[in-house]
Formats: structure tokens, C-alpha cells, sequence
RNA sequence: GCCUGGGUAGCUCAGUCGGUAGAGCAACGCAUUCGUAAUGCGUAGGUCGGGAGUUCGAAUCUCCCCUCAGGCUCCA
């Protein structure tokens, strides 16, 4: 007999080698059929797996992040064995599971690859293995024998290897530790190295899709071969797996790319180059009221506004060290001046170093915050370049304070709520913080100053009561930093502002200030940039609303519209007194029907349209149809309508709300 | 940079076997004067991403390049 502990506290007494297939029969019919794992002491197992006496045992259905994440990595096993089956020959690397799917890596024989239509016949071959009903059989393997069975191919043979030396997080998922690896045998054809645990059979997988093909490097090292990928998502039933496919076609709708086109925002002309963008008269409005707010609010934060030059010498980013660890991100320079080379500058920190060099600085100044629009320019590679989040040329809200060692907290410190409260103006309000550290490769500086950086980050980013996740390597060369990520409407998680702790700059360009002992003394550096980019910032904004903007930032935030054309005078007065109030507001006489015109306004997201006919006209009121309002008002006086809408204006507020 | 798939009118897309290009929307013109998500008729609009090749003939087949999408690598 053996006595298992469930979740809820009850005991049960089972025969001796009960597995948690045989207590989930004992439990329940219903639990039976469900039952996928079991997680035997915190840890997953098999179905099959015979239960220890006195263990706490959970039996894990798809109902659970575990019990999905099992059945996604046994549907990875699935494709696996229908590419080898459909590929004689073909090498299989790894197959984990990711966010809502998995994918599998693979080298085709004879330098093969996969098309888009390849898909269909993988598919359908998977799904004539779940129909076999396959059970999913785990062995045990020394090393030796691990390199026997798995002699032909070479990815997994590496794996076996690095057990017990270099194995990876991601090489334990395949194998486990301990000296030992495991396999899972589906049918005499087909057995995958695996930690495990699977689900009992293949049978009981089977809502799935195949979503595109890819190439990813061996171990994720571009000097190592590309192989194929294949990446999937799998769920529990129909209903899971349409659901997240309309979520994705939902993600699709808000895309800023296309946002952006239809709402004539911006555009990357070919002729100009890829990841450059122009902006439109609309998206050059929307640019307009985001910086012209960011520069009130940093004028009331303290800053001082500068300005530096797109181009510079090289020597300026040979000082920075910019040009020994990104020369490869920036633009090719251009040689003047008999020899001399000028750089496109791709940031701006440099600059206004100098410009704090300018003269001989006092610790009365300190902390000196210059705050500049930046527009830099990187050479992304060819692939990387997306929308308007990731360019080649962008405008940076990018700003450098200068302090003592001893006002870094208190101004980290109150960065960050600055930060917070303009991110929380543009409807950003669902944060937590990353701390990044020292990166393993390439940093300058000492020990003890990266220490002494990662500590300050770490303590003013808990003192700000949010989440902090740790980013383990992932700050800049000259210092670790802080990131402000946001979720947006869908759930997503953007990075949104960066404050990085520098104190190499100062010590490279030899800034000093002059403190209250009449001694030199080296200031430390804030770098900071609160939208990131301006460019990135409105994709995020676009996708987060949809489209549908706040008022306060809509570039047109008012369409009047005329029942008739005997009512287009009245449009008109009714416009220019919304313009007195500093709205924009655009009129549409009547020479289409009421309801095409209603039509394109919606259409272009506007927040207010407005009607006016034969009513209005002799009582001095309009209609109102409002964004995202099915029933429109009508009889409204202009008056109450110009108080409501400066008051949403002033709040940030959309008429959704 | 690498892998896969695209690029046809301003936009969204169709175009069979290689035979010289089409729709809807938008634009423009005329008519229509209308109370809350598409009024009707008409007109104009294309070096089929660019270049080379095969062919009597190329949007269609081949090669090179540009560019976009999804990944990989990268992201100061």
C-alpha cells in the first residue's frame, strides 16, 4: 500500500506501484480522462510513473499553466516525428515550448527547407500520428548509451555531451541532470531525448496549429548553422486554440503599421531608405502635442534645453568608447577635411558632456539637467528595422544630469516619479521596473563602481514600491540601468524609459566640477530617455488605443458636419468658436449624405462628431456623436459642449471614458 | 547579415497554360440636399518594385538587386 497526500488534504490509500494514472481513476472518472501529469512533491511526472508512499501528489490537467506547457511540449515531439518521418535523414535539434506554443529546430537533409506549404502536409502528418494513438514511453540511459542510440545525430549527441558539463537551462529542459538522460520512445521509428514528463499518449493532443517557419541559429550563435524552425501553438480544446488565434488577428487590427497608413500618420518612402520614416501633417500634429507637453513638463522638472549637431569627429565617440564597442551600429563615416572622419551621432551623450565642459562647473550647479529632442541615426541590420519601433533614424526625448555622488539617490529618486507620472499622462498606468547589470562581455569601469551603481539602481527602483524584475547582464558598457515596462491595453509589455547610472563618461571626458573644498571632483552621470524615441513611443501609443487617441491628442478632434448645405453657415460659426477655445476642428459641408460622412469620421477615429441641422440652427444647439457611443445626443448646447470638452482636454481624458 | 514568404492603380486585392491589365474603395467631375457608419452616374489613374536574361511574345519563366512581413542574431 501507498498513501498519497492530495492537494486539498485528504489522504489516499492506494496498491502498492499505483501510478498517477491509477490515482486519478481513484479520484474521479472525469479527472481520469483529463488527467495529463502528475506533480509528485512540487514535481512534474509522468501519468505512468509509480507514486512514492507519503507524497504530496497534484493530479495536473490542460486546465493549469503546467498541464498546457506538457501538452505543448508533447505536440513538439509530434511534429518532430512527422518532419523525420516526411524527411528521411532530417536532423532534429530542440523543440521547447514558448508563450502559447512551441517550436522544433531542424537541419533537412541535403540542405533542404521548409516552405509555407510544407506546413499543411506537417500537419496533417501529425495529425495521423495523434490518430495512432502513440504512447509517449520515458527510458533511462547512461551517457554512452544516450550517444549510441542518438549516433546520427549530431544536435543531440552535443547534448548528451554537455550533460554534467556546459549543459545549458535549455539542454537540462531536453535532457534533465544527473549523469544520466532520458528518452522518450513513441513508436519503434521515433524516440526524442526529453526530461519529460509527456502526456500518456498522442492521442490526447490534437488542437493545434502550425504557424510559420523560420531560421534560428544552432545554440542561438549566428557562426553556428542556421537550421529550420517551425513554430506552433497548441491548446487544450477548439474553442483555446480559435480564441487565441483571434487574439492574434486582434493584435494584428491595432498594429501601428497599419494604423498608421490608414489614419495617414507617417510613411517610409522607399526612396528614402528603409527605417526612415516621414510624418505626415497628421502624425506630425500628434509629434507636435507629445513634445510640446514633454517640454512643459521638463521645463517645470528643472531641466535646461540644449541642442547639439547630427554629425561630429570621430574622436568624440572614439572618447565616449562608442565607436570601440558599436562602430558596427553606426553609419559609415565620411571623410573630410583631408582625412578627417565624421560620424552620423547615434546618441547624445557625448554632446552634452561637452557642453557641461563648456566651462568650469560649480557644485552650486549641481545636479545640471540638459534635456535635448535628439535625433540620432543607427545602422540597424537590414532584418531588424520594424514600423516605428525599431529604425534607423529617431528622435530621442534624451536627457543627461549631472550630480554629485552624494544627490544621486535623491535625483534618481525623483526621476523616477517623474518619469512614472508623464508615462501615467499618456494612459500608460500598468508598470514594473527592470533592473539591468553589468554586462558580462564588454563594460568599463571598476568593481567596485559597478557595485556601488547596481546598488543605488536597486534601491531607489524597491523604494518605488513597483515590481522589479532582474535583467541579469543586460545593462550598457558604461553602466547598469533601470527600465520603466509598461502593459499596454492587450497585455502586452513594452520597454518604455531607460535610467542608466554612468560613471565612465564623466571620467572619459575628464568632467569635473569644483566642489565646496575647492577641489576638483568628478561628477556622475544620468542618462535618460522618457519616451525612448519619439517614433517608438507613438507605435505604442497607437497600439495601445487602437488608434482611437485621447482627445488631447487626436490630431483632428472635432468634425462638424451639416445635415443640409443651407445648414453650412452654422457649421462654420459653430467651428470657429470651438477654434477660439484652441480645438481642432475641421468642417465638412453637406454635398454627401449624412451617414457617408458620419462613416469616414469614424473611420479616422475622430472623438467628436459633431451634426447640426434645421434644430440647432434656430436654437443655437449641436448633435453630438461621440467616439465609441452607439446613441448620439442631439439638442445639446454649445456651451455645455465646450465645457466638456476642454475638461476632458485638460484631463487627458478620451470620450470613451 | 541569415532563413521563409511577399511587392500589380493612392489603399485592399484578382489576374488560368507565357499572348500586352481588372475590381472595390479613395480621387476628380456632374447630378443629388439628406438628422447619425457607404446616393447615383461618369472620368481619370499602372514602365505589374528595379535591372538583366530566355522567348516571336514576360505581371507570369531564370538570375541579380531594392524593399516589406514573420523569425534568428543584434539593440549603446
Amino acid at each position: 500500500m501507498v498513501e498519497v497526500t492530495l492537494p486539498d488534504g485528504t489522504a489516499k490509500s492506494l496498491d502498492s506501484g499505483a501510478t498517477g494514472a491509477d490515482l486519478a481513476a481513484a479520484i474521479g472518472a472525469r479527472l481520469a480522462k483529463a488527467a495529463l501529469v502528475v506533480k509528485v512533491d512540487g514535481r512534474l511526472t509522468d501519468l505512468s510513473t509509480a507514486l512514492p508512499n507519503g507524497a504530496t501528489v497534484e493530479i495536473v490537467t490542460a486546465a493549469s499553466a503546467d498541464g498546457l506547457d506538457v501538452l505543448r511540449h508533447s505536440t513538439a515531439h509530434v511534429l518532430a516525428q512527422a518532419v523525420l518521418r516526411l524527411w528521411p535523414g532530417a536532423k532534429y535539434a530542440i523543440g521547447p515550448t514558448i508563450t502559447d506554443g512551441f517550436y522544433y529546430d531542424f537541419e533537412l537533409p541535403n540542405g533542404a527547407r521548409f516552405s509555407d506549404d510544407d506546413l499543411e502536409r506537417v500537419a496533417d502528418e501529425m495529425r495521423a500520428i495523434m490518430r495512432e494513438d502513440q504512447p509517449f514511453i520515458r527510458e533511462e540511459h547512461t551517457i554512452d548509451q544516450g550517444l549510441a542510440i542518438f549516433a546520427e545525430q549530431p544536435f543531440k549527441s552535443e547534448i548528451i555531451r554537455a550533460v554534467g558539463t556546459a549543459a545549458t537551462e535549455e539542454d537540462l529542459r531536453e535532457v534533465g541532470d544527473g549523469g544520466a538522460v532520458s528518452t522518450y520512445r513513441n513508436s519503434e521509428s521515433f524516440t526524442d531525448l526529453c526530461r519529460g514528463p509527456h502526456v500518456p499518449s498522442t492521442s490526447r493532443l490534437g488542437f493545434f496549429k502550425l504557424m510559420r517557419v523560420a531560421g534560428a541559429y544552432w545554440r542561438g550563435d549566428e557562426k553556428r548553422p542556421q537550421l529550420q524552425r517551425i513554430y506552433g501553438t497548441a491548446w487544450d480544446s477548439k474553442e483555446a486554440l480559435e480564441l487565441h488565434l483571434y487574439r492574434l488577428e486582434e493584435a494584428e487590427r491595432r498594429d501601428h503599421r497599419k494604423l498608421g497608413q490608414e489614419l495617414d500618420l507617417f510613411s517610409f518612402p522607399t526612396e528614402i531608405g528603409p527605417g526612415l520614416a516621414v510624418f505626415h501633417p497628421k502624425g506630425g500634429t500628434l509629434r507636435r502635442l507629445m513634445e510640446d507637453y514633454s517640454r512643459q513638463r521638463h521645463v517645470d522638472g528643472g531641466y535646461e534645453f540644449v541642442t547639439s549637431p547630427h554629425i561630429t569627429k570621430a574622436e568624440l565617440f572614439e572618447t565616449s568608447g562608442h565607436l570601440q564597442w558599436f562602430a558596427d551600429g553606426m553609419y559609415p563615416p565620411m571623410e573630410l577635411d583631408e582625412g578627417q572622419r565624421y560620424y552620423l551621432k547615434p546618441m547624445n551623450c557625448p554632446f552634452h558632456v561637452l557642453i557641461f565642459k563648456a566651462r568650469q562647473r560649480s557644485y552650486r550647479e549641481l545636479p545640471l539637467r540638459l534635456f535635448e529632442f535628439g535625433s540620432v541615426y543607427r545602422y540597424e541590420k537590414s532584418g531588424v528595422v520594424h514600423g516605428l519601433t525599431r529604425v534607423r533614424g529617431m528622435t530621442q526625448d534624451d536627457s543627461h544630469i549631472f550630480c554629485t555622488r552624494e544627490q544621486m539617490n535623491d535625483e534618481l529618486t525623483s526621476l523616477l516619479e517623474f518619469v512614472l507620472d508623464l508615462l501615467r499622462e499618456f494612459g500608460l498606468n500598468d508598470f514594473y521596473l527592470e533592473l539591468s547589470t553589468r554586462p558580462p562581455a564588454k563594460a568599463v569601469g571598476s568593481d567596485e563602481e559597478w557595485a556601488e551603481a547596481e546598488a543605488t539602481l536597486e534601491s531607489v527602483a524597491r523604494a518605488a514600491g513597483l515590481e522589479l524584475v532582474l535583467d541579469e547582464g543586460g545593462g550598457a558598457f558604461y553602466g547598469p540601468k533601470i527600465s520603466v515596462q509598461a502593459r499596454d491595453a492587450i497585455g502586452r509589455t513594452h520597454q518604455m524609459s531607460t535610467i542608466q547610472l554612468d560613471f565612465q563618461q564623466p571620467k572619459r571626458f575628464e568632467a569635473t566640477y569644483i566642489g565646496p573644498d575647492n577641489q576638483r571632483h568628478r561628477p556622475i552621470m544620468i542618462h535618460r530617455a522618457l519616451f525612448g524615441s519619439v517614433e517608438r513611443f507613438i507605435a505604442i501609443l497607437i497600439e495601445h488605443y487602437a488608434g482611437a487617441l485621447p482627445t488631447w491628442l487626436s490630431p483632428e478632434q472635432v468634425r462638424v458636419l451639416s445635415v443640409r448645405d443651407d445648414h453650412d453657415d452654422y457649421a462654420f460659426e459653430v467651428a470657429s468658436l470651438l477654434r477660439a477655445d484652441g480645438a481642432r476642428v475641421v468642417v465638412e459641408p453637406a454635398s454627401e449624405p449624412l451617414g457617408a460622412r458620419i462613416r469616414k469620421a469614424k473611420m479616422e477615429k475622430i472623438p467628436y462628431v459633431l451634426v447640426v441641422g434645421d434644430d440647432d440652427v434656430t436654437s443655437g444647439t449641436i448633435g453630438i456623436n461621440a467616439r465609441g457611443s452607439n446613441d448620439p445626443e442631439r439638442g445639446v448646447s454649445l456651451d455645455d459642449f465646450r465645457h466638456r470638452f476642454a475638461n476632458e482636454v485638460a484631463s487627458h481624458g478620451r470620450p470613451e471614458e
